[in-house]
Parts: structure tokens; C-alpha cells; sequence
DNA sequence: GTAATATATGAAACGGGTACCACATCAAGT
DNA sequence: ACTTGATGTGGTACCCGTTTCATATATTAC
């Protein structure tokens, strides 16, 4: 494998103009670019990347963790950040977490080895805390609102959202909520978040709720655990239009009249099906929180979310 | 920035008995490890990945070149890429191509140039051929039959399942198939095994084609021109199933009636819609494929793909 | 008792670039 | 004529590990 010192001693001249040429960075003298790249092509010479990013200390990779590729919001939320970070020139590597404080040690440790400039968590299992710590080895960004944690973060507004969306369904006269979400209320912001408004609106907490939801599948057993309760929903709150979409299917293969219900994310299913959704617009959250992992930048960027009525 | 030369230094012992400690390998005395181990802690030291890569000449990354995110298997793909990836601890870098050929090419270089061990191409806009030189610097997969090429293949066994697909569509009386394509067929091989499929059973080369279908909304409107033309479908094969249930919905938004359907790829959309569709097990593709970049095999994995009538 | 082998450690080359600093020219400015 | 600044190039430390080879001591075997 040719080097760059073998370029050097081919070509007459000295590791540094011959790396001059390759960043073609200073001074330079075009009978030296000349023959040099003469010899260039005769080696079909390319420099390695890794040597490269080692003396620079960069790496131009930024990690996402992610839970896994089943959550709602994973492919609106990547696409934006591989939007981004394409067209920065940055690499986009795909880290699950399934929501193991393992597993997301191991890549803050990662960043702290320098296999990543960047970390993005797009959700997470250990506490905010501990990303503080490891800010000094590259940049951490999250997509949740940081509250007093000087942490980079790229965020749906959600509460206010969330809010008006239980506003709307109680002036509709739904008065038994079945809420979906994929954790506990003491695990997860964006359960705690929801709710919070849930209980801002209702003024009482939930009594109809499946806290370990991810998928269609998952929306269609836990309809299938409401119906032994008691109390029967005459809404479903779901935390994604696919998941909607499942809860809807029990009631239709068992002939029950399907409830109302809204969903999150705006997938295609509720499109299809017709059921009002929330927005949290996590494309831009996407775009936004590769900007800050390249930036550097400490701040905050809100990013509105949108009630869909249907 | 503590480095291996330091704790070298601080514990008396030479770097190679530090290294020995750091990769728990060699011959090594307790009292060496435990001195080493203590000034490690002490100095809060952990090695630097980057270093390590250069040296071993490894990176345990391995690239996914993808069209796009909004491409129907992205997700099951990516699901069974990420499952074995993680498993074996490499990295998934996500690398979109637009389908541009300089992009692509662009991908092959980095390869060169060390940045991963290993390339995937889900799907690919250069020719074949041009993979083939790119070998000597990792392993490259790419997931379609690469025919005489001497290149490493996980794929789905399309033809087969696409034949039986037209073959049932037929039975059931239907003459003027819509098809809706994501490239034309000069460009890939997706594009001509369905034609060549469709030719096979009707006969004839289709009249009611669009070839550069990919989402939802692209199913929807090339619906709006299917309907300019004198012949109208009376049976769309669609390239995904959301792309079917685009195509509905212009139907249904038209006040038309909605012709009998078929979709690709088990989405969601499919299901709830209930359109039959063709599973080609892309989560079982991605994990092979995976398996083949680490391994390093030059070998051909086909995989059965399904028809799901429903 | 001596050769053979296991154990322990270090020196230094190696992987392959980047970048700072020194040095040498040469032309323009005063 | 002399200073100054732009231009061109080289030397070399540095980024930070891994790994081979040599050396030294401790066992074990015969």
C-alpha cells in the first residue's frame, strides 16, 4: 500500500508539499502540484481517511442513538438529520439503545474514544445528568427540551400541543380517554409530558392506559387489555397514527364500534384511515439537531407542533 | 489529553505492558496490571478508537449506500442490517446516493480510502462491473443477483414470486395492469424483473407504466396520468404498498371506482387496507447481507419472497 | 546440572497523515 | 542598497495506538 512518504520520495519532494497538494492549502508552486499529481496517478495513490482523521482529531461522524428503527418518529426524524449531514459532508452512524443505560454508556464512551465528534439522542434511558459529563468530548445533543441542563437540544414543543389536542377532544364531548405511550410517566419526558396535559385538562389523572406501546401490534393487544377493564375508552390517544391504526383493527375484527381516536406523527396510516394526528414536525427536529452536532453550538431550538384535525 | 505514552510513564512501565493491559492480551504479571490498571483509573484515561483503527488497519464500520430514506424497504431493510450489525459490534453509516452516480462512486473511494470496512449497496446506479474493482479494498454486497459478477449477494428471489404475482392477476381476468415502477427498466434490475415477469405471462410489453414511482404521493399522482390516457387500469401493480394506497386515494378522491390492487414490500398501509402484496423479506436480506460484510464471503444468498393474497 | 520452555517486559518500527516552524528566494517599496 | 513581505519547500514533532522482536528471568524436564 503506497503512503504518502512513498509519494514524497517518488516524486523528489517532501511529505508536506506532497500533502499541500492533496489539500491543495498554501503555498505552492505549479511544477511541484504538476509532478506530484503525476505521481499520484501513476500509484493510484488515495490517503487514508482514518490516519487522516486521527492527526486532525476529526472524524466528521456523528452518532445517532436511537432506540430502534420501530419507534414512530424514526424515519422522519432521520431524514432530516441525513439531510443535513449530507450535505455538511458528515457521516451519519446508527447506534440503538433499545433503551439500555448499557448500551448508551458505551457510546458516550465511544464519543469520549473519538469515534464520533457528535452524539445525538434522539431519545434516551440514562438522565440528562449524565450527558453533562461527557459534553467536554464532543457535542451531545437531544431532542427534548434540556430545562435547566446547559445540554444543545433540538425539540418539539409538544406540551402546548398535547394540551390543545385534549382540549379539542374533550370539547368534543370525550370523556374516557385511553392513552397509548411506549414508557412509563417516570422514564420518559414525552409520557410525562402528555400526561401532564392529560391530567392540565381533565383535571384528574388517566384511568385507561398501556404504557409499553410501540407498534400496530402493540396498539392492537393493548385494545384488547381495555376491554376487560371496566371502564370502556370512547377515545383512544395514541402515541402514533400506526399504533391508532392496530387499535383500530381490534375493534373492527371483534365488531365493536371503533372509538375515535387521534394518533401522533402524521404517518401515512392516519392519513389513510382519516385520523387527526400531532405533527412534532420531527423531520426539522432532524435537521436541527445535526446542525447543532456540527455547530457546537449550547442552545435550545423549539420547534413548533401542529395539531392535524381530520 | 492523557495517552497511552503517559500512563506508560506515570506507572514506570513501558507502553507495549500498557497495551497488554488496555487489550488483556500476552504475558502479563498481576503486579503490572494492577499498578497500570490504578494509574488508568487515576487518570481517567481511555484509549483513543481512531488510533486504534489506524493501527489495526480495522474501523468496524461498514457503509449502507441507499438510495433514499423515502425508498419502500428502507425500513425492514435497515431493521435487519442494524440487527446483525449491532450484534457483532460494528457500525451502521448511513450513506444516501440519490441514485447519483458520482455519489456513489464517491462511496467506493471512501471505502479505498479506508473509512469503512465494508459497503452495501441496497441498491446502486453504476454498473456492477464497477464494483468489482473496488473488492481489493473490502468487502462490498450488494443486495440483487449479481449474475456472473464474482460479488457477494444477499437478495430476494423476485422473478419467481413476480411470475406467480401476474400469473394470479391474470387468473383472476384482469388485462390492463397499471404498473408503477421506481426507475425505468434500463436502470434496474427491480424495474426490468417486473416487466420481464409481466411480459412473460401477458405476452406483451405493458402500456400503462410509470417508472418513476417511489411514496405515497408519487402512487397518487401518476393515477392523474393513467387517467389522460385512453386505456385505463383495471389492476395496479404497485412498487410498494403505500404507493397503492396512493393510487386509491386518487380514485377515491375522484369519485372513481377503485380498481383491484396490488402492493410490494408488507407495509403497514397494505395491511390495513387490505391489498394484497408481495413480501420479498428485505429484514431477512439486510441481516444476510450484514453477515456477508463482516464475514467477508464472496458468496451468493438468495431468499425467498412471498406473495400474500389477501 | 543443563537444555528447553514459559513468563514478563521493553525498545522501536509501523500505521499514515497534518501542521508548525525554519529557511531560502525573489520582487516590490523607500 | 536595504527592509519587508509574498512565495515555495523541507524537517520534524505530533496524533495514538499495535505489534514484532529481543532480552531477561523463572520454571520445568530430562
Amino acid at each position: 500500500m503506497t503512503n504518502i512518504h512513498d509519494i514524497a520520495r517518488l516524486s523528489g519532494y517532501s511529505v508536506s508539499t506532497v500533502s499541500r497538494v492533496l489539500n491543495n492549502s498554501g503555498y505552492l508552486s505549479d511544477t511541484a502540484r504538476n509532478k506530484i499529481q503525476k505521481i499520484i496517478e501513476e500509484q493510484d495513490y488515495v490517503p487514508n481517511d482514518v490516519a487522516r482523521d486521527l492527526s486532525r482529531g476529526k472524524t466528521y461522524n456523528v452518532g445517532i442513538v436511537l432506540p430502534h428503527t420501530k419507534h414512530p418518529y424514526f424515519t422522519h426524524l432521520i431524514k432530516g438529520i441525513m439531510e443535513t449531514a449530507f450535505a455538511k459532508g458528515y457521516h451519519v452512524v446508527l447506534l440503538p439503545s433499545l433503551y439500555n443505560a448499557d448500551i448508551e454508556n458505551q457510546y458516550l464512551e465511544q464519543l469520549r474514544r473519538k469515534s464520533y465528534d457528535a452524539l445525538i439522542f434522539t431519545s434516551r434511558g440514562i438522565p440528562l445528568k449524565r450527558l453533562l459529563k461527557y459534553q467536554k468530548y464532543g457535542s451531545i445533543i437531544c431532542c427534548e427540551n434540556p430545562g435547566d441542563y446547559q445540554i444543545a437540544a433540538a425539540y418539539s414543543l409538544r406540551s402546548k400541543t398535547f394540551t390543545e389536542a385534549f382540549s379539542y377532544v374533550k370539547n368534543q364531548g370525550y370523556h374516557e380517554i385511553g392513552i397509548l405511550l411506549s414508557r412509563p410517566r417516570e422514564s420518559s419526558t414525552t409520557s410525562s409530558l402528555t400526561l401532564a396535559s392529560y391530567e392540565a385538562v381533565y383535571g384528574a389523572t388517566p384511568k385507561i392506559i398501556n404504557t409499553s406501546v410501540t407498534t400496530y401490534q402493540d396498539g392492537y393487544n393493548a385494545m384488547a387489555g381495555f376491554q376487560k377493564n371496566e371502564k370502556k375508552p370512547d377515545f383512544i390517544f395514541a402515541n402514533g397514527d400506526d399504533v391508532a391504526a392496530g387499535a383500530r383493527q381490534y375493534y373492527l375484527d371483534n365488531e365493536l364500534s371503533v372509538p375515535a381516536m387521534m394518533g401522533q406523527e402524521n404517518q401515512l396510516s392516519g392519513n389513510i384511515l382519516n385520523i387527526p394526528t400531532i405533527d412534532h414536525h420531527f423531520h426539522e427536529v432532524g435537521r436541527k439537531a445535526m446542525e447543532l452536532a456540527i455547530s457546537g453550538e449550547i442552545k435550545m431550538i423549539p420547534i413548533n407542533s401542529e395539531l392535524i384535525k381530520r
